[in-house]
DNA sequence: GAAGTCAACGTGCCTG
DNA sequence: CAGGCACGTTGACTTC
């Protein structure tokens, strides 16, 4: 693995992509030979380095580093590539994203200097990053109205049983009446207590002994 | 092999 | 009109 860059602030940016023309070379666990090449993560292949197809990722070494994969097409066409940012990119991206949401152009060309990465790329990774942010935070809002939903959802019973325990009360006295004619509870003598928001019939005045509490 | 992740791209809208 | 963004999608790759 070549280092782009030896001072310890700076960067690993090298990646080790198999099938590559050599700069090492080895032997994979099944006896295949494995032929690899480091190279810098932005510089675009020759269109002869794209038309080589060896592709093992479990020749990755210890560190995270990935970098680009290369596969050819049936066709003979141009290989599609995919690119892994390194722990490290990642890390420093995300800590800009922390600090600011957004890009300017000033702030996008110094992270794509620091990090030898196209400002396209940092654009990009800024672009999908506040997407996933999106996403958590919608996430995290549903959490909350889910709560907001079951708690009031729970209020709500309690105040069906309430009203249902009212009509009961009302259907027992005018019972003892012999009144059998429905009268609506008279609203005067509803009160809703302001300690445990429950409407009630019998508060007392110093709203401290309601019968709910 | 299905599902998940993520870099990259296409498109449409907005703003200065 | 250029540049930036949100949004939806694609395709390579990983994980289960």
């Amino acid at each position: 693995m070549k280092n782009l860059h030896k001072s310890p602030t700076s960067l690993d940016l090298s990646i080790s992509v198999l099938g590559f023309a050599s700069s090492s070379s080895g032997k994979q666990g099944d006896g295949r030979n494995v032929v690899r090449r480091d190279f810098d993560i932005n510089e675009v292949p020759s269109e002869e380095q794209w038309t080589t197809t060896t592709v093992d990722r479990n020749e990755e070494e210890s560190t995270t580093t990935i970098g680009i994969i290369n596969i050819t097409n049936g066709d003979g066409g141009p290989p599609t590539k995919k690119l892994r940012l390194t722990e490290e990119q990642s890390r420093l991206l995300e800590e800009s994203f922390q600090q600011n949401y957004t890009l300017n152009p000033k702030m996008k060309e110094e992270l794509a200097g620091k990090l030898a990465l196209k400002p396209r790329q940092v654009e990009v990774w800024f672009q999908n990053r506040r997407a996933r942010y999106k996403v958590k935070q919608t996430e995290i809002e549903y959490e909350y109205l889910k709560g907001c939903f079951e708690s009031l959802t729970e209020q709500n019973n309690k105040l069906y049983k309430e009203v249902e325990e009212l009509r009961a009360m009302r259907v027992g006295s005018s019972t003892k009446s012999s009144h059998r004619v429905y009268e609506p509870f008279p609203s005067s003598k509803l009160v809703m207590c302001p300690q445990c928001q429950r409407v009630t019939t019998t508060i007392t005045t110093d709203h401290g002994n309601c019968v709910n509490s």
